[in-house]
DNA sequence: TTGCCCCTGGGTATAAATACCTAGGCTATA
DNA sequence: TATAGCCTAGGTATTTATACCCAGGGGCAA
C-alpha cells in the first residue's frame, strides 16, 4: 500500500491523544495526521486534511462528539468515525451509530482493542466495544448500514453545500434564516434547495426531512 | 375484573383465526370481540368496537400488517397490537416495533406463547418471540418505548383527525391534496394544521415530520 | 484553453403555508 | 339544559416555497 491510512485525533485531553498516538505508531501504513482539542478545531482540520478516519472523544468540548460526527458526515461522508466513550449505556451506543459513527469503543477497552477497531474500520467494517454485547452491534449495524449505506457510497448525489442546506431545512430553518446563517443570499439558498429537490427527485419539504433523518444529518426528535 | 380484555383478530386465514380464538377461550376475562380478514375490515371494526388488543397477521391483505398497525396507532393509540409473523429476520421485528406494535410473535411460537404474550401486553409490557433473542427486544423496547411513550399515554394532545393530518403532512401531502383525500375543504385542513402546530408548539413542517416519525406514524424512509 | 461543476445572485410568477379572525352543527357529558 | 370539545368552513393578509428563466466567478481536469 502506497498511501497510508490518515487518522485525525479529537480529544480534549493531551495525554489521551498522546497515548492513542503511541499505540497507532506501532501499526503499518497508518498515520496520525492531526490532533484537535475540540469540535471546532476538528472541523477546521477536517476540511484541510481530509483524513480517512476520525477518532473522537464523545465528550469533547465545543460540539460534543455526536454533533461533530453528524457534521463530519455532512461535510465529508467518506470519512469514518470511531467514537471513544466511557459510557457503557446502550443509549450512547445507539446515538453514536445513528449519528453515523462506524465504531464505538469504550475507553477502558481502548488499550487492547484500538488497533483492532482501526483495522476493522479501515476495511469498511463496524467496530463495537466487546464489553457491549455483540448482539447489540449486529442489530444496529444491520439496520443503519442498510438504511444509510449510500451515505458513504458513490450514490451520494449532493454537494457539501447542499448537504448543509438539507440539514438546516430538516431543522426547520427557512430560506431566509439559512441565508443569514450561511452568509449567502436567500435566493442562493432557494437555488440550492431546488437543485436538491431535483437531484433527489423529491417534491416536498417533508420528503427532505425524511431524507435528512435517514442520512443521519439530524435526529427525529423534536425536543 | 368486571370488564373483559377485548381482542380483535385480523388474519386472512379463517382456520388460523379459529385456532387463536380457541386458545384464547381458555383464558380468564379475555374475549375475542371480532375478526377481520383484511386491513380495511380491521379498521372498520376498530372504530366500531374499540378493542384493547389487536392480534394481527403481518402479511394480511389490503393494508399489510405494519401499515395497519400505523393506522391503528393514529386512530386509537391506546389499542395494543400483537403482530403474528412467520419471519425470523430481525428487520421484520424492527419494523414491527417501529410501527408501534407492542408484541411480535412468531407463528411457530404462537401455540405455546400466545397466552403469555397476551398477558404481557395486557399488563402494559412488550412481548417478543423467545426465538428472537431477548437482547434484541431489550434494546428496541428501551429505545422505542422511551422515545414514544406518550404515544399511548395521557400526554397525547392530538385528536384523531389531527393525527391523520399529521401523518399526511409527513407523507408530503399539501393541504389541497389532504382535503381531497379526506373529503373536506382545504380550509379545514389548514385549520387542523394550525391547531396541531399550536398544540405541539411547533413552527415548521419540518418539526411536524419529525414528530410524526417519532410517533411512528410514518417511516423515515423516502423510498 | 476549453469545458464542466460548484457556488453565487437576481427576475418573475404561481402555489402553498402561516396567522389572525369569524361561525355553525354535532356529540358527549356535567 | 348547558357547556365543552371536535369537525367543519370561510375571509383576509402576509410570508414561504416552488418553478421557471437568466448569468458571472472560481476550481479542476481533459
Amino acid at each position: 500500500m502506497a498511501s497510508p491510512f490518515k487518522i485525525l485525533l479529537a480529544d480534549d485531553h493531551v495525554m489521551f491523544r498522546r497515548g492513542v498516538r503511541s499505540l497507532i505508531q506501532g501499526m503499518d501504513n497508518v498515520e496520525v495526521v492531526g490532533e484537535a482539542g475540540d469540535g471546532f478545531e476538528l472541523l477546521r482540520l477536517l476540511k484541510a486534511i481530509h483524513p480517512h478516519l476520525v477518532i473522537m472523544d464523545i465528550s469533547m468540548p465545543n460540539l460534543r462528539g455526536l454533533e461533530a460526527t453528524r457534521e463530519i458526515k455532512i461535510l465529508d461522508p467518506g470519512v469514518k468515525v470511531l467514537i471513544l466513550s466511557m459510557h457503557k449505556e446502550r443509549e450512547y451506543l445507539y446515538h453514536a451509530l445513528t449519528a453515523g459513527a462506524e465504531g464505538y469503543l469504550l475507553k477502558e477497552d481502548a488499550d487492547g482493542e484500538l488497533i483492532s477497531a482501526i483495522e476493522t474500520l479501515r476495511q469498511g467494517g463496524t467496530f463495537i466495544s466487546p464489553l457491549l454485547s455483540a448482539q447489540m452491534a449486529d442489530i444496529f449495524v444491520d439496520k443503519f448500514q442498510a438504511g444509510s449505506e449510500p451515505r458513504t457510497g458513490p450514490g451520494e448525489p449532493l454537494t457539501i453545500r447542499e448537504r448543509e442546506i438539507v440539514k438546516l431545512i430538516a431543522e426547520g430553518k427557512s430560506s431566509k434564516e439559512m441565508g443569514q446563517l450561511l452568509f449567502i443570499s436567500s435566493r442562493t439558498v432557494q437555488h440550492h434547495r431546488a437543485n436538491i429537490m431535483r437531484k433527489l427527485n423529491l417534491k416536498k419539504t417533508a420528503d427532505l426531512v425524511k431524507y435528512a433523518i435517514q442520512k443521519g444529518y439530524v435526529m427525529a426528535s423534536v425536543f
